[in-house]
RNA sequence: GUGGCCGUAGCUCAGCUCGGUUAGAGCACCUGGUUGUGGUCCAGGAAGUCGCGGGUUCAAAUCCCGUCGGCCACCCCA
């Protein structure tokens, strides 16, 4: 019998790996309340034309990345390599944008690629879209989340890179100069930065084999219109304001059409594997008409979680239990389980073990299992008292039954959680 | 789609070059080290179709061919 593996390029995550994924959710959930971001759930497939509208008909995804297959009703549907098409689909399905939407969401995503480090078929973002704006201050809000979140999750040294790529008018303009000096170069360059001089020329910037000969070419934020110019250089003034550090990098366009105006990618500069970007943005004030509603600026980003998990400082070693209850007789189970389902009922996170075992082989799954403290059941329980011990410090105590909530509670990690990075910038 | 490296206990790997007695280690796991106490230490134990298929040979984890899988890089992106 041969055992079944997880499909190439996916994985599976088990405890005690997972609290880190859990975390991750947490925090990010946390943020996006905090933010003002409200919860939304879209299909993890679309009918195929949704990402191939919405992401863009010459991008690297929709060329041969996605997941595409035929239902047994005869649709075409794809499995969703990203989630803003997804979410702006779903607004304009839901009668459009009035004032504002902000929507955050959460899941997994598909794109059939050769796996390697930080790059899978199904891997997993979490996002924000900020819909109905086109002010500077939402773009600076968005990155602004993006960067907060890095800082939560603990990766270190993140470089916050931006650009602007202007409006169409100016990418037009912009085109056609680029377009005029890849010519020039052409057999120097790459079969797909080739193929992209007439189809996107822009997209040869971010190529790396065409490095060199991008090196000297002009660049998008040369070409800036009034608007656009004054809409970034806003960007860049609020970002300075938050004090939230961020380098210029004119060669920045990301692979996906809708992009216009600003576009920003977060890379933690001490990170060793070559898929460096953890999580990336920009506006797409086009993207509403391309999926056939109204017009209706918007700016988001999304963050790779797996990426960020690579690149985070690892575990905390934070208990994953209040309690583990030690059971010296078989014969106060019932007891036992009385006392554990109480403390559970008061939002604690207890358990014990469901087999006899020797009291020793029990104080070591409570520590195997990251327990702040044991509590055991023997003799005192019969002058309703308990053997309380602190597992960090070793200290144990006999306490009354009723105090053993608070007890525990002074204990907790969970219920007291600090606030993380409180870098109020200066007021003026 | 292209290239490189690697598949031996649950995990990380040694052994393979110069085929030869019961295939090893560390970690993890289980049980003990007397009375109800962990994280350290000591002793013992359980655990492997040597990825799979074929070939060479008296004999293959070890040599040859094929195949499957994993990892990393290119490409691209989260």
């Amino acid at each position: 019998m041969t055992i079944f593996r997880a499909p190439k390029g996916t994985t599976d995550v088990l405890p005690p790996d997972s609290q880190r994924w859990r975390d991750a959710y947490r925090i990010f959930d946390e943020l996006a309340e905090q933010f003002g971001y409200g919860l939304v759930l879209t299909p993890m497939f679309e009918d195929t034309e949704v990402f191939a509208r919405g992401v863009g008909g010459d991008t690297e995804v929709v060329e041969k990345q996605m997941y595409t297959f035929t239902d047994k009703g005869g649709r075409s549907v794809t499995l969703r390599p990203e989630a803003t098409a997804s979410v702006v689909r779903a607004a304009i399905q839901a009668g459009g944008v009035q004032g504002r939407l902000k929507a955050s969401y959460w899941g997994p995503m598909f794109r059939y690629e050769r796996p390697q480090k930080g790059r899978l078929r199904q891997f997993y973002q979490g996002g924000v879209e900020y819909l109905g704006s086109s002010t500077p201050e939402s773009d600076v809000e968005v990155i602004e989340f993006g960067y907060r979140y890095l800082e939560r999750m603990n990766v270190p040294d993140v470089e916050v890179r931006v650009n602007s790529i202007g409006d169409p008018a100016d990418r037009a303009r912009y085109e056609s100069e680029i377009r005029a000096f890849l010519n020039d170069r052409y057999e120097d360059l790459s079969d797909d930065a080739k193929r992209r001089v007439v189809s996107n020329p822009m997209r040869v910037l971010d190529s790396k084999a065409d490095a060199e000969v991008v090196a000297g070419a002009p660049k998008p934020d040369q070409f800036l219109g009034s608007e656009a110019s004054e809409h970034f250089a806003a960007v860049r003034e609020g970002l300075e304001s938050l004090a939230i550090p961020y380098s210029l990098d004119s060669s920045l366009v990301r692979g996906l059409d809708y992009y216009n105006r600003t576009v920003w990618e977060y890379v933690p500069t001490r990170y060793d594997a070559a898929q460096s970007s953890v999580g990336g943005g920009g506006r797409y004030d086009g993207l509403f008409e391309v999926l056939g509603g109204k017009p209706t600026p918007a700016v988001g980003l999304a963050m790779g979680v797996d990426r960020i998990l690579l690149a985070s400082r690892g575990e905390t070693g934070e208990p994953l239990l209040d309690a583990y209850v030690v059971l010296v007789d078989e014969s106060r189970r019932s007891d036992a389980r009385r006392l554990v389902s109480e403390l559970r009922n008061a939002s604690l996170r207890v358990d014990l073990t469901d087999v006899t075992r020797s009291v020793k082989a029990q104080f070591k799954e409570a520590d195997r299992r990251r327990a702040a403290a044991v509590l055991v059941i023997g003799d005192e329980w019969a002058a309703g008292r308990v053997a309380a011990k602190d597992l960090a410090s070793g200290e144990q105590s006999e306490i009354e039954t009723k105090e053993i909530i608070a007890w525990l509670q002074a204990r907790s990690s969970r219920l007291v959680r600090e606030s993380s990075g409180s870098s109020m910038p200066e007021t003026r």
